[in-house]
DNA sequence: CATGAATGAGCGTTCATTCAT
DNA sequence: TATGAATGAACGCTCATTCAT
């Protein structure tokens, strides 16, 4: 766990663990609510049920709270999707089912997951890598399913970074826009129409033609 | 302009113009660096050439300075999208140059849309509606640009909404990840590479094949 | 001025002068009374009748009241003493004067002498090396004072340093021992008995004789 | 000893006193090198190699363990000077040796000297009179040989509590300006070039003949 | 006796906002 | 209009002290 960037004047490891678990919950809540800078240690120590001085024996200061909230919503990620995966072996399925367990995490984390977008700046440079380099390993898990698909013929031979980035905005968007969007879709039919627009041909026969047509006109290579 | 929301005590009103985009244009650095909390009157003051005192003559509160930027940018979007699509008359090219557009505003003000998404949550409700309502707006254009291409026939019938999302969070992404995207393709291959991805089918005939396999396993209808 | 040290926020050099003499003032009484740690902002803030945000405006930190206050001090011996000596030209007269004026200024700055000696390792080593280079300088004026009588034959050639470190010592004495002496001794008497002893041979005739003959005996020079 | 005037919880004197030896030496260090209210009790127990929690078993609240440092030092004072003394019969010599045994301890625990100068007065009032009580009775030891020195005509009849002043603050000096002198003498010099001073006439026959004159301008007493 | 987790009062410092000039 | 000195509420953080184990 990266969460052993933060240090603790605590020795014992599980009651480290029990308490920051604890704080972490707290301030996830007021976090998403009231935004990082809006809410304070004591509050976040009230929730949690203890003196805010006590908060200070887990954390160094008040940034190493953000870092483990921020932590914790990412290793959702990293944790969730591979086991959404396990047992699945059609290649195309196995994208599938990492679209969907991705959209599906967000979903039940959603309010963390527009915070680690609002809040992830407020960060040190270090930290802000760290979060990023966890990111990429998500990542990674979703890049390796799409080239599986390549590999075996299944899909064209578009960019993987791309498309990769696709679909983690897609499932980041069902947060960041569950404003509008949770107002007209279920998360099941947003995983599904977004599927289908994915990986169904969008175009038309006759739309086709056409925006072949227009590509050449612009002289841009047909990747088709 | 929308920017009337917020009230000034100064009374005229090319003088209100100006200051405003003066103070604007320094908190928009400011903000993007430091971030909204991190960013005090007095610096956005000295940048803008003007005493700290003055700012509250043209804006009731920090929170004002906060809500004109992000309007700003918003309405940059508003602003671009439809200058760009003036004299395009084909459905899809008018789609294709949409998201172009869309992708060239948001590289232009990569940092302004990264604070846009941070700090959005950090206004009152009311506010926080009025910036989704201009952002609703632009979205319209894009929304517009699919039904369209759908009525013509040139796209299948896909979630508009959807479809809509996927086009906003693809620009949007190259600001928000432009931390990574920006380490491996310019501008022209980002907007070209999704293009590609949303455009053309992404699926082999072997990967249709598969998929609709998979699909009506589900028992999802097959939207093809 | 070394107080210049110090940064202000506050541009009107002659408003600043002000304030900050009130701050030190305040200051003065308090960290004398209660001591540097014991005393807040707000306190001194109240005593000086301001709040205690403008404090900062003239200080940056609360180590910076502290270096204020001790440089008033010291600054003042350096400021007297000069004083007292215009016009006096005999060098055993200026030697008494000088001595005569350092333990009148102490004395009519007691508590913050006392201060200062409590509080200069609250300093940062750069701060403390700036007071006691002022300190050095004062320093210099009794040295001077010394050698002049060397070089003129009325006082023997003994350790100028040494010398110059008792009148010192004789002198903050005076604040530091206070507590005792101002129970027996008017600042008068301590001036008068103390350069009784300094400039009169203590030693009898006869206690001479053994003097010497107690160093010769430990093989020391005899610097008469 | 006086350190019983600090109660302790626990009963065992030996370990009372073997405790509390342990916390002052690791509270003495620490204090000199970062003064009282810089350090910790948690660092002073660490330092000593125990909880916390146990040192208020042997203390009762912070302020003691200063007391406690302090009484140890101007105990050491009136421990080793008569220690000293022993054997030595000539007044002069007890003279002398008294100011050479000061300076010699002072120069042995320098830092808890300064320490000791910089921290009474944080003390409350009460426990401050405990210490001056001490330091008092030091004193005597040194008046003890002035006066002896001046009942057998050795040393004229000059003002006892302001010799003896001038001798604890030469000895103190060793250490409150050891920053300077220690630059440029050894301590050996010090004693040697104070006693010089103190007990050799500093004035030439020509340098009395002027203080006597200027003395009697004045219209002062001539103690000579 | 000993430990160290827990408490909570208290202080330095910042900064949005006001207002006399 | 414009200035910038002044205010004071609010927050992060520390640390002496307590107490359950």
């Amino acid at each position: 766990m990266s969460a052993m960037q933060v240090t603790s004047i605590v020795e014992d490891p599980a009651l480290v663990q029990r308490r920051r678990k604890e704080i972490v919950a707290a301030a996830t809540e007021l976090f998403s609510k009231q935004g990082f800078y809006r809410t304070t240690i004591k509050e976040i120590a009230a929730l949690a049920g203890i003196s805010s001085g006590l908060v200070y024996q887990y954390v160094r200061e008040k940034d190493d709270v953000l870092l483990l909230v921020i932590l914790d919503v990412v290793e959702a990620y990293a944790r969730e999707i591979p086991r959404a995966l396990e047992g699945v072996e059609d290649p195309i399925e196995r994208l599938v089912t990492t679209i969907d367990a991705y959209c599906r995490v967000v979903d039940k984390r959603r309010a963390a997951t527009v915070l680690a977008y609002r809040s992830t700046k407020s960060l040190s440079p270090n930290r802000r890598r760290l979060i990023q380099a966890r990111e990429l390993e998500t990542n990674q898990l979703i890049a390796a399913a799409i080239t599986e698909c390549i590999k075996m013929r299944l899909v064209r031979r578009i960019n993987v970074d791309v498309l990769t980035y696709q679909i983690v905005l897609i499932a980041h968007g069902w947060a960041l826009k569950g404003w509008y969007l949770r107002s007209r879709l279920s998360i099941d039919q947003y995983i599904r129409d977004n599927l289908d627009i994915l990986l169904g041909a969008i175009l038309t026969r006759s739309g086709q033609k056409r925006y072949g047509a227009r590509r050449s006109r612009r002289k841009m290579p047909a990747n088709l």
